[in-house]
DNA sequence: ATAGTTCTACTGAACGTTCAATAAGTTACT
DNA sequence: AGTAACTTATTGAACGTTCAGTAGAACTAT
């Protein structure tokens, strides 16, 4: 009885919803990431995100009180993701710079390969927004930026090497990328962060 | 005679004309810059630039045809300018390493110390914009990063190491400093512009 | 089991504001 | 007289946001 009754409730849900109907804020903010990704925040509006999710622009506004609450939520969700892709990537690494180096390429490999949301991350600059906003938007890029401090921290430097400009030199390299990579390109995300790294790394000098 | 009407007309002019009437065209670019830099191209309204200048709104369409004319007589303006501080910061100078940390501390210089036309070529994506504009600043760009290229061209490398990845990995550390650098921070633009070079030059490692 | 209620997700139409840009007129200087 | 520099006034379009309303599923009471 209770078999059946769930049975026919869920036959009856797979008939009627739609394609991916589990989390359309999901989709939203994925759709509002590849937009601020390509055009800024500022270079997107609301039915512009709308449109790609095929929804009415009132719609965004039953899933989030603001245009800025969005970029919020991207950077948090970000955050949250990339921390976890990070560290699952470097479990079990003993050697430090090994360690280092897988984080650099699960980086570069979200930032070239269509994760919108770490674009977003690290091509829009707290700066231009309201206080309270810069404020989450700085949180939570710190917190992603922690993993890669305490990697760095793990990492054993040449005296008076600072590693705190050996973090934004490396992360400031990688960020570039976003401006000069081209996909069709023979260079890989992997190539790109063992490249960086070790320039990072060795120096260059002969 | 003709000196009276050329000195009273000059007496007038200096009782009448307002502080630096010299070039208004490049006061419009100077506020124009100083917007983008901090609030971006599309958060920047031809209302702000205006009104910073002194002058009402269509008095920019004077001296511009568009919004769009102004960035790109930025980037023209701001390539131009850099070029030629770098290559005058780098003349006499026999040792290339020297040469480079030279020009880059020109680079951190302008970047950090308020030059503000700058800051609109590293902080403005090019992605952004339509196809006949994006090219125009493109090239700009390239035109500033040749002058490093070529620095980058005559240092001595040890086997193996890419140029390439070596200009973009300095160029991007130096451009992410726009992201943390605080000004009342203890940092001078040549102490950062020393210190990343000595990372891409000879690495962190011990 | 059925009827009534509540809730979630979303729509369609509009709000007032701001946008880049234009047209026409005025002043300043040669 | 003529040109350059600028103003006032205005345009249509686009902006973020609001709001009353609705379809449908989910819960509640009978």
């Amino acid at each position: 009885m209770v078999v059946k009754a769930i049975s026919s409730a869920a036959v009856r849900r797979a008939a009627t919803e739609r394609p991916t109907p589990v989390n359309k804020r999901s989709a939203m903010l994925q759709a509002a990431a590849k937009l601020f990704a390509t055009r800024g925040y500022d270079g997107t509006s609301m039915r512009d995100i709308a449109e790609l999710v095929h929804v009415q622009p009132a719609s965004l506004y039953h899933h989030f009180p603001s245009k800025s609450h969005i970029l919020v939520s991207i950077f948090e969700e970000s955050a949250i993701e990339m921390v976890d892709r990070v560290e699952k990537a470097v479990v079990g690494i003993e050697d430090p710079w090994e360690a280092l180096e897988v984080a650099c390429t699960a980086h570069m490999k979200a930032l070239l390969a269509g994760f919108d949301l770490i674009h977003v991350v690290f091509g829009e600059l707290p700066r231009r927004h309201e206080p309270e906003v810069r404020q989450k938007l700085i949180a939570e890029r710190d917190r992603y930026e922690d993993v890669f401090r305490r990697l760095i921290d793990a990492v054993p430097l040449r005296r008076g090497a600072n590693r705190r400009y050996m973090k934004m030199t490396l992360l400031g390299a990688m960020a570039w990328s976003r401006v000069w990579y081209l996909p069709e390109g023979r260079d890989s995300p992997e190539t790109l962060a063992h490249n960086i790294l070790n320039i990072v790394r060795t120096g260059v000098k002969s």
